[in-house]
RNA sequence: GGAGGGGUGGGUGAGUGGCUAAAACCGACGGUCUGUAAAAUCGUUGCCCUGACGGGCUACGCAGGUUCGAAUCCUGCCCCCUCCA
């Protein structure tokens, strides 16, 4: 990931591209100005252990800020995520333990440092601060605010409207995320959309307790690969940091059309000329979109793993996919392991049990189900063709194929 | 402290003694189509045995009980929600 490569991005496109709002208007425009080195604050819950792409559109946004000599402080939030950022949830969600959030905070941070420049980045636990908070201090944090000003979060609101329960705990959270930034002293706070009102809450305890209040910056929330909701790992829409090339770029391929657009602006590095020339290609349809979603997929992979293995998974998908061969790397078992499946007095295999065996499939009923489908294949060797029967004969060499990307390869020694 | 409502399959949610492995919807998976997009359409969707027919075993918060038979009735326990105080 290099925002940097064509030259340095002009401060206009930073503070343009996929922005939403920066409040207050024109002040970041004139901090940058000012020749101070802005504290940029980014605050991420270990509550779940990965990074997806939808929080490296933020990361990126980092990146090019540091690039021009700005210092990111990365919030790892410890207590935070203990409670659960209810943002966005419809439910409470439970608490989660120390060690889980440790645990998943190391993965976020070797992660995170894949887009973000480590160099240029404090990083600070939220416990460094909250491990020690006594009551009275919690007290007095909670009396600055009311109830009302709580409700004025439209999720708290709703959901304190349709009765549903809403913790004490949770009306606490937008609280420590504000005195975050008072500690850290931030000048600016970055967040998606969903962040607006705590970052907003922030700013307020900060003019409270005597500073300067951040600037609040706020980016379009990336959809996720179902096109519909936002990338969230609860919802299992998301495209991984480290996902492997393979996967990112085959789920790059499986996002909708008509968010196209949302990925590529925010994603990508590409001048906006050129994404208004694509748009404008797109709809005129002088363009398959599958040939730009191609592009996009390409330098997804390109960023989280490099040329080379974005090249590869570019042959490999058109490979897979499109000319409908096998992939390049398949499992592989010995056919002798498979012995105990082989039927008695025959060269034919036992498949339902052989496939779930190898752990393909889920279960022997699922495989003789995906048989009747007529999904499974045998692509090389003897009796090729789609498989009809559960027992089929196998050698050296077979390839099986289970519905569109599942393979497993049969070879002669282990 | 009082009154009431509820815990069902990956999710939402029907079902109040046998016809229920459990509606419907969503998701997921598979077929056709194709650009592994979307849409459309057809199908599958607890586990195990079986080529198939068929059979067996688990399952509706937990533990017991009533009954030929329980997700459905009874008892106890755990958890959640709403209202009143």
């Amino acid at each position: 990931m290099n925002p940097a490569k064509n030259g340095a991005p002009g401060v206009d496109y930073v503070l343009a591209r996929g922005v939403i709002e920066i409040i207050p208007k024109g002040s970041l425009a004139e901090a940058l100005q000012s020749g101070k080195t802005l504290r940029l604050k980014l605050g991420l819950d270990p509550s779940k252990p990965d990074l997806h792409i939808g929080h490296a559109v933020l990361l990126r946004k980092l990146r090019a800020l540091q690039e021009m000599g700005h210092q990111v402080v990365l919030i790892v939030g410890d207590w935070t995520a203990q409670i659960g950022d209810p943002s966005g949830q419809s439910i409470m969600r439970p608490m989660l333990t120390g060690e889980e959030v440790k645990a998943n905070a190391e993965t976020y941070m070797r992660q995170f440092f894949h887009v973000v420049d480590k160099a240029k980045t404090e990083v600070r636990w939220q416990s460094e601060w909250f491990d020690d908070f006594k009551l009275d201090e919690v007290v007095r944090l909670a009396g600055r605010f009311t109830v009302a000003q709580m409700l004025q979060r439209e999720d708290f609101r709703q959901r304190f409207d349709a009765k549903q329960p809403l913790g004490i705990h949770e009306l606490l959270y937008p609280l420590l995320q504000a005195y975050d930034s008072v500690v850290i002293e931030a000048d600016v706070e970055f967040g998606g959309t969903d962040q607006l009102f705590n970052m907003l809450v922030g700013r307020e305890l900060q003019q409270e307790m005597g500073q300067k209040p951040q600037i609040v910056f706020t980016m379009k929330l990336l959809v996720g690969t179902d096109g519909v909701q936002k990338m969230s790992k609860s919802l299992g829409n998301t495209i991984d940091l480290e996902d492997p090339p393979g996967d990112q770029y085959g789920k790059v391929m499986s996002i909708p059309d008509d968010v196209l657009m949302d990925y590529l602006e925010a994603t990508t590095d590409l001048p906006d000329e050129e994404l208004t020339y694509i748009r404008k290609q797109l709809d005129e349809k002088s363009v398959n979109p599958m040939d730009v979603k191609k592009r996009l997929a390409r330098d997804i992979v390109r960023q989280f793993h490099g040329e080379a293995d974005a090249d590869k998974a570019a042959t490999e998908f058109e490979r897979v996919f499109q000319e409908r061969e096998t992939p390049g790397d398949v499992n592989e078992v010995s056919l002798a392991d498979l012995g105990s499946y082989q039927v008695d007095g025959s060269t034919d295999f036992d498949l339902p049990h052989l496939l779930h065996g190898e752990g393909l499939v889920a279960s022997v009923a699922e495989v003789r189900r995906l048989i009747k489908q007529g999904a499974v294949h045998v692509l090389e060797g003897p009796g090729e063709g789609t498989v009809k029967s559960p027992h089929v004969e196998l050698a050296a060499g077979s390839v099986l194929r289970v519905g569109k990307r599942r393979f497993l390869k049969v070879v002669d020694t282990p």
